[in-house]
DNA sequence: TCAATGTAATTAGATAATCTAACTATAGGA
DNA sequence: TCCTATAGTTAGATTATCTAATTACATTGA
């Protein structure tokens, strides 16, 4: 969860807000000779936007009482709900995160009966997680105000704007995934 | 901290890497009509980017043994080391979370001796929190690779595409901090 | 002037998402 | 059959949040 501080009594006293620039001031200061300034400072916004992009879906998610990790699992579960053999290793590889991590989220997904663990029967060692029919309704439940969210973030973006942004995004993402050898 | 789970036995079984495709057939599945399915596709691939950028974010701090919390709150300190009063309510504020976890970000900088609590003389209740000399020296010693991995972020693109990016990426930051009502 | 109320900061206690290390149970090979 | 690898879980820790309660100081108005 995340984010909606509400009231809490407003300050009176506030620090100004200082805008960009004095980042960039610091940053040329900072920066070793063989950084491309321009390319920092496009690489620090990228920064900033995805952390707000995060804010803004775990508010959104917040409403139905989810978080991104735990949809993110529900929606793998979902497209791999033809496999024969889910396991929590096999979670774990494809998310970045360790069993024990994995397990953390399927106890609190099964305890609401979102998801389904069942012994494997040709290796006793596994176990085969599935989604519920629970599970199913309420990701369908999210996901139309999830992806109407997802557009709203570009909504002000032109045609030829998006069209170029789509390339850029696309690649990037691509490269980011191969430098950290995650990816879907 | 984040990430780099190493080894922990290498899985043979494995999922299938599905790739985009999946995820955009449930998107026109399950997506409102009035959803445009192209933005939706735009969004969710910057949210999967912003995430990506996060983690390598992390993963450069991490050889500080820092996060980016912590470098954030101690920029904001450095950038308004010239103001008389700097209080944990207004970083609070500036940050967009509450008090006590502004109270305990400063407990764990202050043990490191990163930054400093005064009492504040003309108002008994504030106390002004300012970087230290160490705090300086630590942000002069991350910075230049912190710009260095921003820059990475976008290396690949070239000068043209760049432009029109960064045009794109300021008029969503804006639009999304004054949705969130953030902003540095 | 002093009691009531407001504000700043902290503390206490909770949750979420992660980690490492240790443990249990099963499988499979020498 | 015994040893070792693997799958999953548990135990215990850290980080970043939150809300609610507490403490201490400030202000104000009868």
């Amino acid at each position: 969860m995340k984010r909606k501080p509400a009231k809490e009594y407003t300050t009176e006293q506030q620090l100004p807000k200082l805008g960009t620039s004095p980042y960039l001031k610091l940053m040329e200061r900072t920066a070793s000779s063989d950084t491309n300034l321009n390319s920092a400072h496009l690489g620090l916004i990228m920064l900033w936007l995805g952390d707000n992009i995060l804010d803004m879906v775990d508010i959104d998610l917040a409403a139905f009482d989810i978080t991104e990790s735990k949809l993110d699992l529900l929606l793998l579960l979902s497209l791999h709900a033809d496999q024969e053999l889910v396991t929590p290793s096999s979670i774990a590889d494809r998310l970045g995160i360790r069993r024990s991590s994995v397990t953390a989220l399927l106890i609190w997904l099964e305890k609401k009966n979102l998801i389904v663990r069942e012994p494997y029967a040709k290796d006793g060692r596994m176990t085969h997680v599935r989604i519920s029919a629970e599970g199913s309704t309420l990701v369908n439940q999210i996901l139309p105000t999830f992806w109407s969210t997802c557009a709203s973030l570009v909504d002000e973006l032109d045609k030829e704007e998006q069209a170029v942004f789509q390339k850029v995004l696309v690649k990037l993402n691509a490269s980011l995934e191969k430098r950290l050898g995650s990816g879907r």
